[in-house]
DNA sequence: GCCGCCTGTAGACGGCGTCTACGTCGCAGT
DNA sequence: ACTGCGACGTAGACGCCGTCTACAGGCGGC
């Protein structure tokens, strides 16, 4: 049964940012989505802020699954494929991928969420560092590259959802960025 | 003398932002800034998103501004420097290049903001023509190889911003970066 | 001299996050 | 069996916010 409050409210929080975005995920409707009256959620959660970072935490979990579940076997194709997924998490999730980064909303120190979050970003690390095993950039620091690399997929997640590149464009402009990286 | 209202709001707004950062740009708080009622700064712009449009074009133009005065005379060189202007203008005014890819804050379509935006990527994309001219990866197709760059480069700014890199790491890892591109 | 626009004021409305006081169960301890 | 308490939810208030409307002065052009 999921009679837990906590989870209703991350589930109805969830559905209203997939449904409009991230603006309408407040505090008052999310508790009108789950018929409740509007200060039930403090109940739950210290704030806002709280709350958002639980529906955060659930989306990286969600990036980190798909960065696990790669095809491949060549350590430099997995790397390709997580970079992939990392820009298709983005791509079919934008309002919760706008959300995981959005420091005004959600509470980065919050544990749960910062540990989530170090755990993708140390498989991204550790595919890196299989990749540079493999004689890939094998002189460059590994966290150095690490960081490069995500944030150059990063960007490109930012940018088409800011609007500066249009949907067909950002696959074309994807293959450039890892071409460069591991062409 | 600078007795228009709306420069003088403007400024307002840009000091409160570099003072206060994004959060703290709200209308009633530029106003009381001003030194005018509430309801005044409407007299003047459509609504915030409008006002907030108006400070992101002054941002933008001095993001160009920047990347004009460049040092160097070889075209890779004259590129390579313009990268480290984009991301030392985000090192300087962290809060105004937050608002500048703020989509729920501000309103891409406002035609000047558009228009001093467009002229920013294209300066860009000239230096990167410039560049492929001078026979870095000219067989690239420029506008997709310009975005890639803006993106990683875009990216690094952004989960800095975040939090995800702190200020020492945030050169080093730029150094790869263009060592990955330009290198 | 009068009209109209520019600029600014003051108040209202609904929405927001948050706080507090108040209920209402169910269940554990004596 | 009664009591007390903790978990859960309600209702109202407060001070923000953006926006709308009604109103007032000031000043140049007819």
């Amino acid at each position: 049964m999921d009679t837990d409050p906590r989870q209703r409210l991350i589930a109805s929080a969830t559905a209203l940012l997939t449904d409009e975005g991230v603006e309408a995920v407040t505090l008052r409707r999310i508790a009108r989505e789950a018929g409740v009256s509007h200060g039930a959620p403090l109940r739950h959660f210290a704030g806002r802020a709280e709350l958002l970072s639980a529906v955060a935490t659930t989306g990286f979990a969600e990036l980190r699954r798909r960065g696990e579940n790669l095809p491949g076997s060549a350590p430099r194709e997995r790397l390709l494929a997580a970079c992939r997924a990392y820009l298709g998490f983005a791509l079919d999730n934008p309002a919760m991928f706008e959300l995981m980064f959005r420091h005004d909303l959600i509470d980065a120190a919050e544990p749960e969420l910062a540990s989530t979050n170090t755990a993708a970003f140390d498989h991204l690390s550790e595919l890196v560092g299989a990749a540079q095993r493999d004689g890939w950039r094998a002189g460059t620091d590994r966290r150095l590259l690490t960081a490069s690399l995500w944030a150059a997929l990063h960007g490109l997640a930012e940018l088409w959802l800011w609007g500066g590149l249009d949907g067909t464009r950002v696959r074309a402009t994807l293959d450039v960025t890892l071409e460069t990286y591991l062409g």
